[in-house]
DNA sequence: CGTTGGCACTCTTTTGGTGAGAGTGCCAGG
DNA sequence: CCTGGCACTCTCACCAAAAGAGTGCCAACG
């Protein structure tokens, strides 16, 4: 296959951007005559015909039975992307709402989840947002305040300015003093370790404390392993907003592709797979149909982009929808809000 | 009307329960044969026919068109839960599962939403769990820990248990042992004041202050109106989840009043009203399609149970689904998961 | 040689009609 | 008061016919 998608000429090229553009707008296999009326030709059904036959033995259309219109294919709608769409620029209002969005809260937690409801908004799609475990990521400093008898609530900062807490019952008594010292002690001893890490000296310091018999040091190791233990686990960290936008989109107003979909949208596992896997690469990435396994079981498309600070993505946002989407629109659109929070958690951590 | 309902004589009410019980069971109309077949009446077809066209009269039961059975009218189902319906035991399996889960997390906000959707797998119907704000609840204690550079992160624990934390941004500087102060300040002095109380008396010490001049109070003002502020707004104190599992339902299988339908479940508003309205009430609460304006437009029927320590509600656990569901399962979760969930309250604000 | 109008062909969708089935209401007789 | 019988109504599934949309191919044209 040549580099540049140069395998079509240039005539070609335009019926199939034409093609993909009517569909995308209507929802409808596009016939010749549709083509021939929109005027960006200045050629007969006919004449039309016989280019979409060659689009279709490219394999970049398909006929949903013979006698219907062309609809594109996988391939057709990769080829539109990659050569022949033509980004929408953003319009204020979108740019605003996703500013002033991001820029509103404090806690990334609540910005996340918020992310992923704006951009269900703006796009009329399912908004994904993902965040992996934390137990990657590097700490700044550890806190702990006590709750109650017994009940104690672990404050994390990370580097990247994201803030954890939870809330740890213990058997050993603490008291305000120790708690602070307790705190003090890790933030400098483990500062810009993972919580990963930290968990592992902990564990190894267990066997010198033996020797030690230090209670200090022991109430110290106790707790700290109790407080890293589980933060964050696979529950909390994905965001599926936006569900209903699905219903209105006529791919799937059969009942029963409606059930599917929605089924596949709870199996969290699945999509934080996925979506894993877009968290190291740069750039702006859009999965078609059969791209990818998830995707194709459900005839779905994804746009997605991961963000986080200039060393370490921290996570992934996007828009899952149906194929049949406005890439045009999508795509600038999850690119932003990805590039604002990214800028927000670098500022987070400079600031 | 009469108070027991007993303007339906013995056999009628029979009859009655008997439909609603075959019309839950398989969605259908019922027909005065399949009455017959089921044994527990000693009667014709034509026999029961004449009860049914009485039961239609006083408005129990209803047609959907000439030629088919009846069904049962919301008048109907409410005269069933009222004076007809046996509430079925809970499983060994159902009982385990809720205290299991109730049991298990320590913070509030994960124990509601786990809450809502344990309840929507056991029923199967939507599950919702209300949290309205913390600004009528009394807090035991207030702590403030330095996250970063004019970064603070305030953690306020309230006397039923509730840990409730916060990122305060503010131009002040504070080092620790100030945060430590400010916060021992505000635990004493304002132990048991709702964050409402709080915020006012705060608002009044602005003025007294002025003539005092005194930095650290002026400080301590400052931060405590910050962290008091916007305490979990509004968005954050619903949970409705496993709306897919109207999916399955048959009523549902019309994609228009699906699509309506899941719009109706995203109008948090409407919804967070409707559950504000159960928060008072003691016991367990049915509301049956025109019984109240949301569930009337939507043709919905909710279960609901308010939940809290014994003075006060915290709020409200329930179940939203068709009007024909099986209330007599319904009913006993409910109100199993609201006791389970009041114990647990009550327990953090004691133990 | 690319372009075009014409035409036969295919497949889907709509329409109308018919018959079976389900259920009721009512009546007359037990 | 109960019950069998019967006429009536409404829905649903099925089928056939017709309409519509679109293609593929061919022959003619510039």
């Amino acid at each position: 296959m040549s580099q540049q998608g140069e395998e079509l000429d240039g005539r070609a090229r335009e019926v199939l951007r034409e093609i993909v553009m009517q569909h995308v707008a209507t929802g409808e296999a596009i016939s010749s005559r549709s083509l021939a009326k929109c005027g960006r030709f200045q050629l007969s059904p006919a004449s039309l015909r016989n280019v979409m036959a060659d689009l279709e033995d490219l394999g970049y259309l398909a006929q949903p039975h013979t006698s219907a219109g062309r609809v594109p294919t996988d391939r057709g709608y990769r080829f539109f992307i990659n050569y022949l769409m033509k980004s929408r620029v953003l319009t204020q209002r979108e740019r605003e709402t996703i500013d002033e969005q991001v820029s509103h809260g404090t806690e990334i937690d609540h910005v996340l989840h918020e992310a992923s409801l704006t951009l269900s908004r703006l796009a009329d799609q399912v908004g994904v947002v993902f965040m992996p475990t934390l137990l990657q990521f590097a700490i700044r400093s550890m806190d702990f305040v006590l709750v109650a008898e017994n009940k104690i609530l672990s404050v994390i900062v990370g580097t990247n300015g994201v803030v954890v807490n939870k809330v740890v019952e213990t058997r050993l008594n603490f008291n305000r003093e120790e708690l602070e010292k307790i705190g003090r002690f890790i933030s400098v001893e483990f500062f810009g370790l993972t919580l990963d890490q930290i968990r592992r000296r902990l564990v190894n310091m267990t066997e010198e404390e033996r020797a030690m018999q230090d209670e200090m040091l022991q109430k110290t190791i106790a707790l700290g392993i109790e407080a890293v233990n589980d933060v964050r686990t696979s529950e909390n960290d994905l965001y599926v907003e936006g569900a209903a936008s699905i219903l209105t989109k006529p791919e799937f107003s059969d009942t029963v592709a409606l059930r599917k979909t929605f089924l596949a949208l709870q199996e969290k596992e699945k999509l934080i797979d996925l979506l894993n896997s877009c968290l190291t690469e740069e750039g702006l990435q859009i999965l078609i149909g059969s791209e990818s396994d998830f995707t194709h079981v459900h005839n779905f498309s994804i746009v997605a982009k991961s963000y986080g600070s200039h060393n370490a993505p921290l996570g992934v946002v996007g828009i899952i929808g149906p194929m049949r989407m406005e890439y045009a629109r999508m795509a600038p659109l999850v690119d932003y809000l990805g590039r604002a929070l990214s800028r927000k958690i670098e500022e987070e951590e400079h600031g």
